[in-house]
DNA sequence: TTGAAATTGAAAACCGATTTCATTTGACCG
DNA sequence: CGGTCAAATGAAATCGGTTTTCAATTTCAA
């Protein structure tokens, strides 16, 4: 255990979900600033490998990564303000592998997103959307 | 509307689900050679855009492309062949009609991905197994 | 303490996605 | 029919995040 990796695992932990290896190094360079961007990305890659993350794909171009948590849950991915919110999908998960049942196929990860417009960008589109009208 | 264009519509609707911009591009150079990758890329995503399909990013690296049927449906990847296999999804999405709706979200899409190992690679492994252990 | 194995940092390589730009083409109007 | 102008195209360059390379350093068990 080298005193990077001791570090850049309690930064992991220390942010929130959804982590970005580029915000991961940011944080662990306010620390450090002398450790690599590469040495952040092995180690956030080890954390997968070991299993207390996992790597969430939106599409948008950057990988993030998830802590594992006790409770599988989705995401609500804002189109707009590109928030990430999570729920909770203990009774979708049983769902999910009842259909997975049916074709014989041995699940390890279920991954859940609805993406969409979320409450604050649809106000504000609608504030936008009156001065319009009214200018 | 161009002779590329419409000549990539048409392949991409000849080609399966899931289909990879590489793919198509091969498809299409099948027909006419001279047809340019951007080309390809950019009715991709014009495609998309028209609502006829949607994009799929399954964290291997690539973008998928599917054509958006009546049926939602959610996918089972193999994480060791890499298939893909579609199951239907109905009553699935009402339960995530309902999870969005207590965050007052307004769901443009879902996508649901279910990781695992399908059936084949499993025997295939066992096999594999009781080889190992009677060498 | 010592040597093998693991880890690190900087830089380069990788690779799919996207943009640029000069050129061609299609659609529309008179 | 021309003429024109916006849209579309093809080749090549660029972009940006990910991953690898490699020499130097550090860890750790014996």
């Amino acid at each position: 255990m080298t005193p990077q990796r001791e570090m850049i695992f309690r930064a992991f932990f220390e942010l929130g979900e959804h982590v970005t290896v580029a915000e991961l190094y940011r944080k662990v360079c306010e620390k450090n600033p002398a450790v690599g961007y590469s040495t952040v990305w092995r180690n956030l890659k080890l954390i997968c490998k070991v299993g207390l993350a996992e790597e969430v794909n939106l599409g948008d171009g950057v990988t993030r990564y998830d802590r594992i948590t006790r409770q599988p849950h989705g995401h609500l991915y804002c189109l707009q303000c590109k928030k990430l919110t999570e729920f909770e999908m203990n009774s979708i998960t049983d769902l999910l592998d009842l259909a997975a049942k049916q074709y014989d196929f041995a699940v390890e990860g279920v991954k859940v997103e609805i993406s969409g417009y979320c409450r604050s960008c649809r106000k504000m589109n609608e504030r936008l959307a009156k001065d319009g009208r009214t200018n």
